[in-house]
DNA sequence: CTCGGAATGTAGCCTCGGCTACATTGTATG
DNA sequence: CATACAATGTAGCCGAGGCTACATTCCGAG
């Protein structure tokens, strides 16, 4: 390596960044983990309705690999939160907002877990890892990752 | 587009995974996500005895934008999973395991900012979604990571 | 039709990680 | 060397997201 580069630096500084701009980043990690499950639990319910016309509860927390009464208990959080509607005993459905959030959702699920792959990352771990990261992926980064796909 | 690059997939298909694999990836996001606190703390802890010699409460608080109480119950937890030591009123120390994890730590949010901005992240968007998406970047994602940075 | 088992829903418990309000301690300055 | 004030610590509240245990409802097989 090197040791005269100084044209482009590769490697990110290790400086310690200010108070103010280091507690905004994590902030901003915070909020985005706030919204991670209701992200997940729509897109999870679309995909449910797509391939099975349904999405019931217990089918919910099987694929979350939670407790059935957990899943209800989100359920109607996202009731709260206008994303779905549920009648007793009758199902889960999205609302336009529920559906718009899922499509969303979905497509930068598949972004990200492309950009994994081009980098890469072996494909279940590109999945998995997708799985959690996805929530903390800016529009901003968002944006670079699909032209970086886009290259040639 | 060709609509007939049937010898690279560049998309992974969208077919919904079976469940026992993604009941596993939801989980690994939700184990990944409760250590994301800890780890936080052990990074900055280091960063800040390193930086001025001594960690007090106080400073921690305000680099995470939380209110000092939260800080300190934080740090009790950490003394809880044997990750650092403080005596009352006398600031706070990492043990041997604190400062191993907030030095593998660093390593890894150092090359998750790298990767971005590799891929052409702007700084400010890598190193604010950094912050949140390190925590869930397993070790065969960050070495294809580190493989990619180390390409000519 | 009935009724038993699966699905759904409810209640209540826990930990974590925020917060505010207040009490205590340490120390720097006058 | 006293004390005002900043730092630290404690108490108690909240919501989210897990869980188990139990109650209720639905529905399909007989
Ligand atoms: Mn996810
Ligand atoms: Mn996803
Ligand atoms: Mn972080
Ligand atoms: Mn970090």
């Amino acid at each position: 390596m090197s040791d005269l580069m100084v044209t482009t630096p590769i490697h990110s500084a290790s400086v310690l960044p200010e108070e103010p701009t280091q507690a905004s980043r994590f902030g901003k990690a915070r909020s985005a983990q706030s919204g991670a499950l209701l992200e997940d639990y729509v897109e999870l319910i679309s995909d449910l309705m797509t391939s099975g016309g349904e999405a019931r509860p217990t089918d919910i927390a099987r694929r979350l690999g939670v407790a059935h009464a957990t899943a209800i208990k989100t359920i109607g959080r996202l009731k709260r939160e206008g994303l779905a509607v549920a009648k007793p005993y009758r199902g889960v459905f999205l609302t336009e907002a529920g559906e718009s959030l899922a499509a969303r959702v979905r497509a930068r699920h598949r972004v990200v877990v492309d950009l994994l792959l081009a980098v890469g990352v072996p494909f279940e771990a590109a999945e998995s890892d997708a799985e959690g990261m996805e929530h903390h992926v800016s529009d901003a980064t968002l944006a670079a990752f699909a032209r970086f796909l886009a290259r040639d």
